[in-house]
DNA sequence: CTTCATTAAACGAACATTCATTTAAGAAAG
DNA sequence: CTTTCTTAAATGAATGTTCGTTTAATGAAG
């Protein structure tokens, strides 16, 4: 028997990415794709039953992706402060250094059709828990988990989406935004 | 002359947002926009030279229509707290109550080929004007524009998309969002 | 080792459908 | 009448998906 080519599928995902990034969802067709991962459209089809199949499966793994980068570089042991400093500077970083699949998710995350498909949620929980700790004990303000979110990853992402209309200061941007909200989640600084 | 129907106008734009809701933006063809719309796709190109031509006026004109709303409730004279106190509510209420718009409005700045033709700075000049004049006297804290729609916009636009999917507290969550951008731009409080 | 079925991956061509857009003719208003 | 709006119908191109075939990997038989 003849054996899935897993770096076939590895490019027919980074050609999906790569396309929405170019053309944006509604540009992506199938045969597009195929093309731009050098294969046959009937092929997509042996590794997904439809096309909003394959674009449900591939946002929720690189929505995954990007957390998990972020949990690499985050350790219970750190101070509060420098905890929302790492999150701030690593999500960006991760998502300047990989802007075909971040600007992929904030369009699937935007589109009604793709999100209620895929929550959120099971990509962060691990995350999530260890912010719980850092509240639960005073170290950083407590608030609602979606409060959390609006002003950790929303304004990140939102800097990051800007990142090529800013002028050469994005640095100082991003270092005033850390300071930004470090002031949010921690007292007397 | 026959004039040109002002009304059947209002419906293919009220048609498209309705739509790209539903649907998202690859599932919003001219001819469903159309049927939505009572209309012959025909009649869309008196209005439109092209679909995209189309999409990306709607966007601009529904871009603007959300900072002129928040800018008939604000007013100079207003203490700093309050003023940030108006923007976060009155965006959050706007956007719930028109979520149709809203949701067109997310999906279409994040696509590429379409908010590169559309320059949200142009949109927003006159709430801008007045909050620089709140930052130069030290009112609120001064910081750079990006990061002043970062921490202002970004949130309350992430929690209004959620709106959907928070339980009943959706209110108290917006109360506390508000506390939390305040001591952004608010010292002693 | 060499054959040779067997199996599933892979493909290019073709499918019906839908797409954005145009045409040609009618309807409405001046 | 003239002018402009409006549309149903028609356009070719492109869409997502399937078909029939070929290719490559495997294991069994000689």
């Amino acid at each position: 028997m003849r054996t899935k080519d897993q770096d076939k599928l590895q490019r027919i995902k980074e050609a999906t990415v790569r396309l929405i990034l170019r053309e944006g969802i509604d540009g992506a067709s199938v045969s597009k794709i195929a093309k731009e991962a050098n294969v046959s459209p009937a092929t997509i089809y042996i590794y997904y039953d439809s096309k909003e199949e394959m674009l449900s499966k591939v946002f929720k793994e690189y929505s995954r992706q990007s957390y998990q980068y972020l949990v690499q570089h985050i350790h219970p042991q750190m101070e509060a402060g420098e905890l929302i400093e790492v999150i701030v500077r690593e999500s960006y970083t991760y998502f300047v250094e990989n802007e075909e699949i971040f600007s992929f998710v904030e369009q699937c995350s935007r589109c009604p059709t793709l999100c209620e498909q895929v929550c959120e949620r099971e990509c962060t929980n691990e995350l999530m828990t260890l912010i719980h700790e850092y509240q639960r004990d005073g170290r950083i303000r407590a608030c609602s988990d979606w409060n959390l979110w609006a002003m950790i990853f929303a304004p990140v992402r939102f800097l990051a989406m800007k990142n090529k209309d800013m002028a050469c200061s994005c640095n100082a941007n991003l270092d005033e935004l850390v300071q930004m909200i470090q002031s949010v989640f921690i007292r007397h600084s």
